[in-house]
DNA sequence: TTTAATGCAAAATCTTTGCAAAATT
DNA sequence: AATTTTGCAAAGATTTTGCATTAAA
C-alpha cells in the first residue's frame, strides 16, 4: 500500500506535473495519512523534515492534486478543508465526539447502492460518484447497532 | 409544509429558547429555503425585511439552532458552512457543476441501508445517522444512469 | 428586575493571491 | 533558456468573540 518516492514521481509525470521535492513529500505524507488531514496539519508534520516548506505551497499543491485527480477534498464540519489521497471508492465514518474521519468500505453495501441506482435513476442527474457519511460515536463495547 | 410564525414560536419554546423576532425570521427563512443557504445568503435575504439584523446574529442563531437540534450543518466544499432545517432523514445531491445541493429521499434506499447496518455493524461505532452524498452533473436528457 | 440575545466592530481563523527567487524541464 | 513552482507576506473570505445596548421572561 505504501508508495515509494519513485512511484510518486511516476504518478506526477503521468498527470503532466513537474516533479518537485515538495510535491513528492506532500503526496507521500497525504497518502500515508489515514486521518484526512488539513493543509495545516500536513504542513506541521512536513516541516520537521522539510524546514523550508511553506504553508502556501501546501495549499497550492493540494489544490493541484485535486485538480489533477490525485486527491480529493473531504467534506468536513470542522471549518477547514481536509484531504484524502485514497481514491478507491470508499465511505467515511464521522466520529461526532472525536472529530475523526475514518474510511469505510464494504463491497456488499457498494453493490446494494449501485444496484439501487441502476434500477431507479434520478431525474436530470448523471451520477458520478456517491459517498456515504456514517455519523456516530465511539463505543468500547460491542453495542454498536443502528438505532 | 410551510411553518407559521406561531408554530415556530412553539418550536423555540419547546427547545427552551427565548422567542426573539430574529430567531423566528431566521428559522422561517431557513426552513423555507430548499438550497441549503450559507449564513451570508440568509443574511442578505433577511435584511430586506429586517434592515437592523446583523450577520453576527445570523451566525449565532444558526449555531444555537444546530446546538438545540433545530437545524444541521450541511457538509460543503465551497468554503463556507451551509445550513438545513429539514430534519427528516434525507440525503443530498451535490451538483458538481452548479454547486447546488438538493435533497433526496427514497424509502426503499433507506430501508436497504438500514437493513445492511442492522446485519453488519461496524466495530466500535454506534451509528447515529447516515447521509448519502450523491455527486453528479445536471443533464437535460433522460440519460442519467450511474456509470 | 433578571437574564439572555442582539448589533456592532474588532479579532481570529482559514485560504488565496502576487511576485521575486529558485527549481524543473 | 523558457517555464513553472516555491516561499513569503499581504490580502481576502469566513466565522467567532467581546461588550454595551436592547429585548424577553
Amino acid at each position: 500500500m505504501e508508495k515509494s518516492f519513485s512511484q510518486i514521481k511516476e504518478l506526477l509525470i503521468s498527470k503532466g506535473l513537474k516533479v518537485t521535492h515538495q510535491r513528492i513529500v506532500i503526496y507521500h505524507m497525504l497518502f500515508n495519512s489515514l486521518d484526512h488531514p488539513t493543509a495545516e496539519l500536513l504542513f506541521d508534520k512536513l516541516k520537521i523534515n522539510n524546514p523550508s516548506i511553506s504553508l502556501g505551497t501546501v495549499y497550492k499543491t493540494l489544490d493541484t492534486f485535486v485538480q489533477t485527480g490525485l486527491a480529493e477534498k473531504v467534506l468536513s464540519e470542522t471549518g477547514s478543508y481536509r484531504y484524502d489521497a485514497n481514491l478507491n471508492s470508499h465511505h467515511h465514518i464521522y466520529f461526532t465526539d472525536t472529530k475523526e474521519i475514518v474510511d469505510f468500505y464494504d463491497s456488499e453495501l457498494q453493490e446494494l447502492i449501485i444496484t439501487f441506482f441502476k434500477k431507479k435513476s434520478i431525474p436530470n442527474l448523471k451520477i458520478k460518484d456517491f459517498k456515504l457519511q456514517i455519523h456516530g460515536e465511539k463505543v468500547d463495547t460491542a453495542e454498536n447497532q443502528i438505532n
